[in-house]
DNA sequence: CGGGTTTCGTATCGATCACTATGAATAATT
DNA sequence: AATTATTCATAGTGATCGATACGAAACCCG
């Protein structure tokens, strides 16, 4: 998963692959069918171990503004782990891919686009609640906010801090169509 | 250009480049070199020809609010050509390499660089001027706009419309610590 | 019209890609 | 304990990568 998070599908091969595990070739496919195969079981662990501070921020008991607040600043810390690689792998896993590698691009677009139906959700739910303005578009809204992570993944990669990625956050937020009940600086 | 902006340096194979271009291997080795040399050619090309916008942005006459402004809604425009590539190839030629493109990698990051740096000179005569608070750092303002703009690139990769992107861009500008004297919808 | 030079496309180079066949070594069974 | 069965790493598969060597065609000059 590392690996795929550092230089993307296309640029992980299984020699790279194969020595970071330990394993033999006969058994990487025996346990995991194809390369193809390994991403997606690599992109499903990221999904179940790395974004869980998106849906708690997504669903803790807050307003509006606040769940976005923590949503933006959890991808500021969560993106610039030490330990980790920068970004995140939905974004690093592959922008642009060979032909061949197009199944690959496209699921990793399905998970780009779900995350920004998960924000667009949340904030359908604060406009129901009245945090948000009657005639706000919760699909732009979520777009934004999917860009400015975005956004802060290509920043965490070339080497922007914590501290950058928090001030970036702060920014953001300022863009946000709510009250200021819960955007006290920290 | 067109080729390593769709599907980046390392997916673009020489076999698509000499079918693109009409032309044997030879020719192409003895035109460009080799395929770095002509990926760092087409890079060149790019920034001369299709970064025009943000030049032109950045260097108007106008206040900083509005270079901003047209800064964002010029790469809605250029970012979602129906003729060219989605987004910008500075995104899309290598966010993540192989170990022997980790040079390429570093050259893009380079250019995302010197997109910032851009911003922030122009916003730092912005500070000089009196169009922007004392006490605003230029280089974070700097580091969200060009995240801004990078996220979009990536929602036009993902098939958003000029439509959204200018939406998006719209909802970013809200961010900024300017009056509303230039910020009128066009 | 012919000889020497240069140009240029084909066919191929070694390296590496994802992937797998085969033989040795171990384990299980009688 | 002998033999069968099974695991498993080495070695190598065809395909494709970026990059070139070589032979043919064309051109220039005498």
């Amino acid at each position: 998963m590392h690996l795929f998070w550092e230089h993307g599908y296309e640029a992980t091969s299984l020699a790279m692959l194969r020595e970071a595990m330990g394993l033999t070739p006969p058994q990487i496919y025996n346990a995991f069918t194809d390369k193809e195969t390994l991403f997606r079981k690599a992109l499903t662990h990221y999904h179940e171990t790395e974004t869980g501070f998106a849906v708690e921020a997504l669903s803790a008991p807050v307003s509006t503004g606040e769940a976005i607040r923590r949503l933006l600043l959890g991808a500021a810390k969560a993106y610039s782990r030490p330990s980790k690689p920068g970004g995140c792998l939905f974004v690093s896993g592959a922008l642009a891919a060979s032909p061949q590698a197009q199944a690959i691009a496209d699921e990793l677009r399905t998970y780009r686009k779900a995350s920004e139906t998960a924000i667009a959700a949340r904030l359908a739910k604060g406009k129901a609640a009245g945090d948000l303005p009657e005639n706000l578009s919760v699909e732009g809204l979520a777009k934004y906010i999917a860009s400015v992570m975005n956004g802060m993944s290509i920043q965490a990669r070339d080497g922007a801090s914590v501290e950058d990625l928090r001030a970036l956050a702060q920014t953001a937020l300022a863009a946000l169509p709510v009250g200021r009940q819960n955007q006290a600086y920290d």
